[in-house]
Formats: structure tokens, sequence, C-alpha cells
DNA sequence: ATCCGCGTCTAAACCGGTTTAGTCGTCTTC
DNA sequence: GAAGACGACTAAACCGGTTTAGACGCGGAT
């Protein structure tokens, strides 16, 4: 068992340069039949298999792509879509011979040393998640100069490809739908706001309640943990005037909600309705079922990998809009008492 | 806004040759104090960083670890284990500065061909998890001369350091505390058991029970999902003689057990006593909390990149053994009716 | 007969670091 | 005062690929 064979170990054995057996293997045209077979030969017998390193040096691409986290350990425990996210990117880049670099950072001055740490050899382009207002990384990226996808658009300006999924509109109808079962007290557990997504659905879940004539309803802000969902609904139950329904910016603050409200007595649905958002995996074996809203994070791993492969390839990028988040009706929800 | 400064730039700006700034770069002795500081202000001054890509050739160190991950994207959707066990990873290796180089793989074939591309420069070696019955990938990395570490010791002869956590002793305190309440038709929800953890629960199931005189009790196979936790807990429910406590090999499939039995009528814990696996994030919140058994898999990802980090270094490395998984008490068990 | 173009192939430069082998001057030591 | 040791530094080789510039032989056009 000697050391790895080389590009060299190759050319010698099949009798040619070393060039010529890069071409082949770069499936570059003006190379003959013959000395193709003679070189695929030796590549064979030898188990010859280029370097990374070596390719990534001389041709300056590293073949893989890059995806920081900038997350609480905590928050990021019981999160039902990087698992799916990132098995759809690994669906679609595995057969283009990429790989993933993947780094979790505790903070915002880590994420930045964590993007230029990859700017400099290490990935050829990143998929940026978790927008949040005011987002530095746009502009960070482009000052790298590391090719960049975005998950929805952070600001109109913004020179990255995005691609975007509106995950409001499920939202819209999650609310239309305690709205016609004859709710009008409809509070709202939010993410924290500093994340656009967040963000979003509780401007969503206003509006909607505005254009319905409905006053605005009880808003507490949490953190996407099963703690904090069950603290904010302790505190809308044990308010003044508690709501009929909550509507939750996570199936798990919705699911620690549910498990609230039962410890007061409190039936679902038949006193409170409850709609998360994500539709994690548990969400249809609950009971009651969850009604939720469901966004394909799968999905929106291959086509955010799709858009920064061709991107990578110098093609030109227009934004892409996947098929909006669905309204999933399941038991969790009826009339209020 | 030019091109990245190479190491040349930097030599030239401080007067230098590049060996001496390469020195200073890795702190090796042998550099005035005047000429280091120089060539300090010159990296400073340039914004310089050192080309990943190129330090792996010239080095043969990639500063990358590989993780590969086997599952069924259904299958890692809810997984409490590895988002946890990554973070630990994570922050282990991102002060020594290195970085996760992570696949997910469908099946066994891209598996193997994954972990031979890892070996290609791509990483200096891999944290091997989930180990399999008869697993082929300790002799693979052995032939592929990638160093590892496994989580657990898949054989006695495994060339490889082991990171232990004795994950059936938990399992041992649970079944006993549910003898202690009483009950004596315990059953058990596995995963499939070509996975070695899985199997070692059942066997500490199994044996506990047979050590306190009881007839051994049914037990299902089933997949770590939800809906297979769901569909074993109806079949042991519907069956003859239904258990009056079930042990699952997994928190979600025990709080998709205790959902489908709520459907039933069966109330938790008065009618079925049901303890989970994991302890995972939403466990403490569900009404009833659900008695469970914690690893620490934070700390298991601290530790597995410690000693691979320590085993790259050219120490000599052996087995560690972490703290056993708890028994954590909540209340989701009870006398059996 | 000469020139051109073309298909096939190769030598050598190059990517940006690390490492080896050695140069050069100064300071000890006998 | 010569030999040796040592500290500071550098030129050049090297890692294993890709890419550029050009060599070589051969057939067809002029």
């Amino acid at each position: 068992m000697s050391a790895k064979p080389t590009i060299s170990d190759v050319a010698a054995r099949a009798g040619v340069s070393k060039t010529l057996v890069s071409f082949v293997l770069n499936d570059r045209p003006g190379v003959s039949a013959d000395a193709r077979s003679r070189i695929l030969q030796a590549v064979d017998d030898l188990e010859f298999r280029p370097s990374r390193a070596a390719r990534a040096l001389s041709s300056s691409k590293t073949s893989a792509l890059g995806l920081v986290l900038a997350r609480q350990p905590e928050m990021l425990r019981a999160d039902p879509f990087f698992p799916p996210f990132i098995a759809g990117v690994e669906k679609v880049i595995a057969p283009a011979d990429m790989a993933l670099m993947l780094r979790f950072v505790p903070d915002a001055v880590a994420e930045r040393a964590a993007y230029t740490e990859l700017s400099h050899g290490r990935a050829d382009g990143v998929i940026v998640t978790d927008i949040r207002s005011d987002d530095p990384r746009p502009e960070l990226l482009a000052r790298l100069g590391l090719p960049a996808v975005t998950l929805n658009r952070p600001a109109p300006d913004s020179p990255a490809p995005a691609v975007c999924l509106d995950d409001t509109q499920g939202v819209r109808e999650a609310v239309d739908h305690l709205i016609a079962l004859g709710h009008r007290r409809i509070a709202h557990v939010g993410g924290p706001t500093e994340y656009l997504h967040a963000d979003h659905r509780r401007r969503q879940w206003a509006e909607t309640m505005a254009a319905a004539g409905l006053p605005s309803g009880s808003y507490v802000e949490a953190d996407f943990t099963a703690a904090g969902g069950a603290r904010a609904t302790a505190q809308l139950l044990d308010g003044a005037d508690p709501p009929t329904a909550i509507l939750y910016a996570s199936d798990l603050m919705a699911m620690a909600g549910m498990a609230e409200a039962h410890r007061r007595g409190i039936r679902i649905p038949d006193d409170l309705s409850v709609v998360g958002f994500d539709d994690s995996e548990l969400s249809a074996h609950l009971h009651p079922p969850l009604t939720t809203v469901r966004t394909d994070a799968f999905g929106w791993g291959q086509a955010a990998a799709t858009a920064l492969l061709s991107y990578l390839a110098g093609q030109h990028v227009a934004d892409v809009e996947l098929s909006a988040a669905v309204f999933v009706l399941r038991e969790s929800t009826a009339p209020p008492p």
C-alpha cells in the first residue's frame, strides 16, 4: 500500500505527459481515442483520484460551497429547517462533485471571520440564510468577492441573486381561516424580530387582522425555543382578555404552547385554537394534529444550490421565486368557545 | 480593490523573503523582533490571509474534518442528535482553525464514495457516527489512510480511537423505575437494529426485564420517525395483552406514541406510562412532560473533535469514556392502572 | 516544392504556500 | 588568530494539479 498515485504516475504508466492526462480528466477535446483509453486504463489500474487540494490551488476552484449558521446551540437543537434544507443542497451539489463547508458560529464577529475564512480558498460561494434586518453580509461578501445567493431578498439592491419563497401567504390563509371560524382575539407568538422572516410573519398576521377590520391582537416576541414558546403562551393566557386563538412563528413553540394550555385545563381546539409554522415532522402526529404552515425546506435547499451553481458557472441568474408556503389544515383549530 | 495579496506581496512590502514571512505566520523561532514586527505590519496593511488551498497543497493538511451522514432525509428531519453534536464539534475545531466538511448521502455506495473523496485532499480526518453492525467503515478508512475517530467502539479490534458514551445505563434505570412502579408488561419501540446504538438499547431493555424476573415484553422495530413511532404504538395498543408502559428508543417516537394513545382515550401516565430517549428540546415542555434518557450530544461532539485533533497531532489517543446517559424523571410515568 | 492548417501531444510556467539546504556575519572558545 | 557555533536570513525545490506556448508530423492547397 504505497502512497497515493499522482497525475505523474498516471502519465508515466500511460506513456504520455501530465498535460494529456489532465485533458482527459477534464473532458477536453484533442486527445486521440487511443491515448484516451490508455490513460483511462492507467487511472483505473492505479485507482487514481486527483487531489482536491492541488486542483483547488491551480484552478482557484475549491469545489466547495459554504454555509455559515450564526445561532445559539439552543436555537439550533430543534430547528426543523436546516436538516432538510442542507439535504436539499447536498442533493444538488453532490452530482456536481461539490461539497459543503459548514460553520456554526456563536456571534456576529465570529460570523464575519467565518465568511472571510471561507473566501480565502475554502469555498467558491456561499448560501446566506437567516437574513436579518440591515444585514451586513451582502456588503461583506461583495467586498470579499465571495459569490453568494441569499434566501429571500435582504434589500432591493442586494447584489446577490435571491431565491425567494413567500412564507407569509400561508400565514394570511391561516389568519383568514381563524377569522372565518369566528375568532376575533387572535394572538401571535413571534420569533426574534431581527430575523426578517420572523418579522414578515408578524406583519402578515397584523395586516390580515387589520384587513378584516379586527382590532390588533396581542403580540409576544419569543425566541423559537420550546421554553420561550411556553413562556409566551403563559403570558397570553394569564393576561387580561386572553386570546381564543394563537398563531405561532414555529411548530416547536406551538407545541410547547399547546402543552402549556393543557396544563391549565384549556382544551385544544375547543377552548383555544392553535396554529404553528414549519410543518415539522411531529406536527401531524400530535394530539390533536397541529394546523400549520408548510415551507418546503428541502426544495428551497435544492433551488438555492442550483442557483449558486449556475451563478458560479458564470451565468446570469435572475431571482428565483418558489411556490409559496401552504396552509395545512389539521385539527388544532375550531370555532371559539 | 485589487486581487488578494499573496505571501510574496507581504514579503516584498516588508523587504524580506517569503520564507521569513512563512516562519512568522507559523510562529517558528529564528526571526528577529525587528523583522517580525515589519512582517506583521505588512500583513496588517495588506489584510493578508494565507490561501487555504495553497497551504493544503504544500503541507498536505486541509485543516478540515469530515462528517458523513448516511440517512434518509426523513430520518434526519427531526433528529435531535446531530445539530448539538455538530455544534460541539465546531466549538472545539473553530479555535483550532479547522472547519467541517459535511456530506449527506443517501446510501452505502454514496457513503463509500464520500469517504474516498474526503481522503483525497478534502479532510484530514473524519468522525464516524451511527455505527452499524459489521460496519465496513473502519476497514475502508484504514485502507484510505484517513484518520478517524468513532462514536463508540464498532469492534474490539477497530484501529480508530473510540469516544464512548454508555447510552444504555439510562435505559436500565428507566426500566428499573417502571418495574419499581409496578409495571410488568413493558414494551419497547426500537430503532432500526442495524444501528448498534438502537440494538444496545433494545438489549438493555430486555436484559433489565430478565434480571427482574419478568417475562420478556413486546418489541416493535420502528425507524425513528414520528409516523413509525405512532404505527408501532398502535400495534402495541391494539394487540392482545397491551403493555402498561412503553419505552421508546427516541423522544420523537415517544411523543408520536403519546398522541396515538390520547387518540384512543388512553391517558398518560394514568393508563399508560411512557419513556423516551434523547431528552430533546420539546420533551420538558410536553403535557405531561416526558420522562426520558438524556445523552449529552454537545459534549460528545466536543470530545470526539478533541480526540480527533490530538490524534491528528500525532499523539497516541486512548479511548475516551464519557459519563453515561442519565435517566430524567418527569411526569409521563406512574403506577399501572 | 513550399506553405498552411490541423490534430495530437509535450515542456515548462504557474497557482501560493512550506520546507530544505545553505549563505553570511558575528560571537565564542582554545 | 583560526575554528566552530550560532542566529538571521534567503534561494530554490517542492506539493499536484491546470494552463500556456509551442513542437511535430501529416495531408491538402497553391
